[in-house]
DNA sequence: CTATGTTAGTCTAGTGGATAAACAAAGTTT
DNA sequence: AAACTTTGTTTATCCACTAGACTAACATAG
């Protein structure tokens, strides 16, 4: 927990971080005891007793049955209620639509993919609409029901959630927040598809168990989210991470940024297909897909051609790593579906030229989360942002 | 302020974070009054009352006369005791020493600079000793005297402050910090030299105003520190900010780092002598302060060189906004000299190729600090380390 | 000069939340 | 059955903050 600026310090902002303590404690430590809390959390038997208490009411926390006794009185377990409240969390891509519906830990309780091409705004946001109502009536009872929407979008998020562009989406200008608050009177957050699939990746993937996470989302283009110090870096107006567009060949291919020599001009799907053109392959396979599939049928020109997009996908990791010296880099989106072919050259390129001291404490990894990072990111910072603020306000009513 | 891992939160910490809060009021708004700081920062006038106190008694801020009324009272003026203690910055370059003594303000109080060339690490302790002791000597009497010595080296220091590496010294595995430490007794501080520029500049310099600053140091090669969010981001091991080995030329010019196309190969101290060396100049006129004598006296190829290498410092620079999306750039060390025939090649880089939206608030400097921001930044964490310390053992104390 | 109003800073009573320690409850071990 | 252990609650105390009364020191209008 951190303080907001220019606030003081009083009674209730200690209340709220213990109470935080406590319940990041039980969720990532369930089951367990008041005592054990007590002890491994530092507080006093008595305030971890009442803040239990307090969590319990707010359902929170349930008490499951009596435990192993460990030579004493029999101590009751605490459960974080992972189904008081469920979040919704949309990924817009540049062809498919996919909503899920998660509880408070992530687990998806149900989930709807939309495939669709060349749409307007208005009719994505027709599909849009039609989602999010499926998944809110598919949402079971429970205490505090439905506590946010999240939308992950392929484009420039600012701060305020308005998308400036989503080239490939062909929007400009568009306030969807405004749009959601206003139809469904819940808490709203959008975001950029990358920053969402690194926050998706820290809360429920690969990179739980580190504090500083580059999700680099390979799909069209490149985009790349940033976990340093345990937190989604965004910028000054929440445009960082447009790694797809930075110079690793000065002075060749123009890219349509108004930059030469782009990241994503070598080494994301929009290179493989270009590439693909150039060699003799039936038009129908002129997808990730079919070149997937040239590929296992051992083609020998697709298969060098992935090797090479591993190989310039090594280049800006490489660079990824020297500039932010990260525990992890996880690939993710639409490339990490080849994996199989991509891995050997983009290792080869880390180890043979990443700095010797870099490669401590590092590790490259393929998303776990497959299609499902952004998702699953933008329905957590709604979870994130209802648990701080429910313990919150339950702290200043009382 | 932040709270550490583990920690749980109870009165002192509170006292601990108005305490500081209010000190920092005080130490950005001298003079200002009891009443004004309470109305300011939001806490209650007692409360202020009884934290000021505690601030006098442990001399960190005094009272001046009374000031100006406004239609009452007159109010007693409190200002930051700058010269309560005074901390101690060396920056060790690759054939200088330069030794600062400041105050808590980051005012010199004195100043020491030695020239050498290809000193082995026996010969450059002796000198740092000799230094060391002198800023000692010359500290004046004060209630806290020197509150630690900082010392910023060119090379690669881990979180621990070991010395991993330092290519241009021939420095391996050197743990300066534990030998300063024994002969000294003060609390040490070892950082590299781009964070420690970064963080004086952040400090004391041109990045004063922001939260999200990036510091290139441009000397033989390029470090770059990096304020994140108001603070310094060093990374899992302290690893971070290598962008001299940033690939922007993927499969040129071999770089002794083991990759190619590094930028510090086209952008640095180290690529004008490469370039210098093909082109007709005298020997002697074979340094950085050479070449700029002769950029001034007229001669084209040697301008066309500053040209060019300013469009490559450019390069790197339009990826350093793509990746942070900053407030401000700033250009530091050797390099920064030669603003007058770098800014104008850079500038067009970056109003030409940055994307446009990255191009609002942000604004790209030279050092303010000059040759000084190492030294000065290396002073501020001990300063900054010893302002948190002293506020949060007296808390505990009482 | 006096009366009144205003601002600065201190003091006092009250509040909220943490802690320590006593206590109650519910076990296990001898 | 007695003694010991562990869990969880209750109570008394402490500490830092707040609100508001109070004192101090000024300005201004009459």
């Amino acid at each position: 927990m951190k303080l907001s600026a220019n606030q003081t310090w009083n009674h209730h902002v200690v209340k709220k971080g213990n109470k935080s303590l406590v319940l990041d404690k039980i969720k990532y430590n369930s089951p367990i005891s008041r005592a054990t809390v007590a002890s491994e959390v530092g507080l006093n038997k008595g305030t971890v007793s009442s803040l239990v208490n307090d969590l319990l009411d707010e359902h929170l926390i349930y008490e499951s049955g009596p435990g192993e006794s460990s030579g004493g009185r029999r101590p009751v377990m605490l459960l974080f209620n992972e189904k008081a409240g469920y979040s919704i969390g949309i990924d817009i891509g540049v062809n498919y639509l996919l909503g899920v519906l998660t509880d408070l830990n992530g687990n998806i309780h149900t989930e709807k993919r939309i495939a669709f091409k060349n749409l307007s705004y208005e009719e994505i946001e027709l599909r849009l609409f039609e989602t999010i109502d499926f998944l809110l009536i598919s949402t079971p009872a429970c205490p505090h029901g439905v506590i946010g929407i999240g939308v992950g979008v392929p484009g420039i998020v600012d701060k305020d959630g308005n998308i400036l562009l989503a080239p490939n989406l062909n929007w400009r200008n568009i306030n969807l927040k405004e749009v959601l608050e206003e139809r469904y009177n819940l808490p709203i957050i959008i975001e950029n598809e990358a920053n969402a699939g690194a926050y998706g990746e820290k809360n429920f993937g690969a990179g739980k168990d580190f504090e500083n996470v580059i999700y680099v989302s390979a799909g069209i283009g490149i985009g790349v989210g940033l976990i340093l110090n345990g937190s989604l870096y965004k910028g000054t107006n929440g445009f960082s991470g447009e790694l797809g567009h930075m110079t690793i060949q000065a002075g060749d291919v123009k890219c349509r940024c108004g930059n030469e020599g782009c990241w994503e001009l070598y080494a994301s799907e929009q290179a493989l297909m270009r590439h693909a053109e150039q060699l003799d392959i039936p038009f129908d396979l002129q997808d990730l897909e079919g070149l997937v599939s040239l590929a296992e049928s051992g083609n020998e020109e697709v298969v060098q051609l992935f090797y090479q997009t591993g190989d310039y996908l090594g280049i800006g990791i490489n660079n990824i790593i020297n500039i932010f010296n990260p525990q992890q880099v996880i690939i993710g989106n639409r490339l990490a579906y080849s994996k199989k072919w991509l891995k050997d050259s983009l290792n080869k390129r880390i180890t043979n030229q990443a700095l010797w001291f870099q490669q401590n404490d590092l590790q490259i990894d393929f998303s776990e989360l497959s299609t499902r990072s952004t998702a699953l990111g933008v329905a957590a910072f709604s979870i994130e942002n209802f648990l701080s603020v429910s313990i919150q306000q339950d702290t200043l009513l009382e």
